[in-house]
RNA sequence: GGCGAGGUAGCUCAGUUGGUAGAGCAGCGGACUGAAAAUUCGCGUGUCGUCGGUUCGAUCCCGACCCUUGCCA
């Protein structure tokens, strides 16, 4: 088959790099990205019942249990038989991290890792051999997958720390620390006013004497992933019915029955789009009328940062849909490029 | 119908003592290494309601008209 030799190239490469890192274990994936509301999650299902495949969802909102109507997260119903990892991870009042998904998927992927050929054969549906679909939207998570992210958790404080130093002297306390430290990384660093950045760079020097820099596994040119897009227009006129329905389906009754069992939620929780607006709502600071147009707003502006993340830091196959196109009708088509790529390797740290 | 206020970017508005205009939001593009649905950077020509008048020159002053809005009838 044309797969075999498509991916022969692909894999002597990764071999290469897995030598000089002390990755120990492969596992094999197949993956679907795109931006909100493109209907990604009703594809990997088709494609998860048809080849006998897990799913593995990307997504930092899907992680937090409770949280459903608002994330768009696949019911029971919609999910069947096809088991799931990287959903429903934490309460909303716990804080969540790309590390903790990281450590979360590693796991899923020991599991499947056991189950691959590390070399040779990979067709698109091993027989008998379940494999694993990665879909979802939150390309950071995806590039940490395949590309190997630095790993190191700060001990705790040490962020606190900075942004202590944030809270009293602004962005310029942070840069001139940076500065100080690390002149020349500083010299190029790739957005100076981002407090976020800054402060995550301070605490990486601090903890690993190092800082962001080259990812652990340069494999972006052998990792093709699927992208999922629609015209502008479409992809806006499906965001806005779709917030709709989260109204009509219970949305403020979720999030009130939420907020009864999680008085208070994590940073990360409390901004998730939707959640935020309801909780205003429901605070009688902002109308429902306001709220869906803020709800649509934000998430316009999510899917245009997405696209924006896929075209320029991932390897990526567009997928060009039109919203009259049937999930199964684009199930197929991703399989096809599936067939053509075939799955991607993923190397698992530890 | 009378009196007042207003009609400027997709929206909300600022402004020009007359030399053809700029903010916020939206939109578009970019960045992104453990907060990522986060955070952050860049991009502003639009018959200044319409038609006349004054003027070297009008979006600005004057007049008429159209529309919106408030109060009084």
């Amino acid at each position: 088959m044309t797969d075999t030799t498509l991916g022969q190239p692909r894999l002597k490469h990764q071999k290469q790099d897995r030598s000089k890192d002390s990755i120990t274990s492969t596992a094999t994936a197949f993956i679907l990205a795109g931006a909100t509301a493109t209907g990604k999650t009703a594809v990997a299902q088709i494609l998860a019942e048809q080849m006998g495949c897990s799913i593995l969802s990307a997504d930092a909102m899907l992680v937090y249990k409770g949280m459903d109507i608002g994330t768009a997260k696949p019911t029971v119903a919609d999910r069947g038989d096809i088991p799931y990892a990287g959903i429903d991870l934490v309460t909303p009042a716990e804080p969540f991290s790309t590390g903790r998904w990281i450590e979360s998927a590693t796991s899923v992927l020991k599991a499947f890792g056991q189950q691959q050929p590390t070399t040779g054969t990979h067709t698109v549906t091993p027989q008998g051999k379940p494999s694993l679909i990665v879909v979802g939207g939150t390309g950071l998570y995806i590039k940490a997958l395949t590309d190997g992210m630095q790993s190191a958790v700060a001990p705790p404080g040490i962020r606190e720390k900075w942004q202590l130093v944030f809270d009293h002297s602004g962005i310029s306390g942070l840069q001139s620390e940076l500065r100080q430290r690390a002149p020349e990384a500083f010299a190029s660093f790739p957005d100076p006013s981002n407090p976020r950045r800054l402060l995550r760079a301070l605490e990486q020097l601090e903890t690993m004497g190092t800082l962001p820099g080259q990812w652990k596994t340069n494999s972006a040119s052998a990792t093709t992933v699927i992208v999922l897009s629609l015209p502008r227009e479409q992809l806006h006129r499906r965001i806005a019915r779709r917030v709709d329905q989260m109204f009509q389906t219970g949305f403020i009754e979720e999030v009130r029955a939420l907020r009864k069992a999680y008085p208070v939620w994590s940073a990360t929780a409390a901004k998730a789009i939707g959640y935020e607006e309801v909780c205003a709502l429901l605070d009688n600071t902002l109308t429902q009328e306001a709220a869906r147009e803020k709800m649509i707003i934000r998430t316009r502006q999510l899917a245009k940062r997405q696209e924006t993340w896929f075209r320029h830091q991932t390897q990526a196959h567009w997928l060009m849909l039109t919203e009259h196109d049937t999930p199964h009708a684009i199930a197929e088509r991703v399989y096809e490029l599936w067939r053509h790529y075939g799955p991607t390797t993923i190397h698992i740290p530890g």
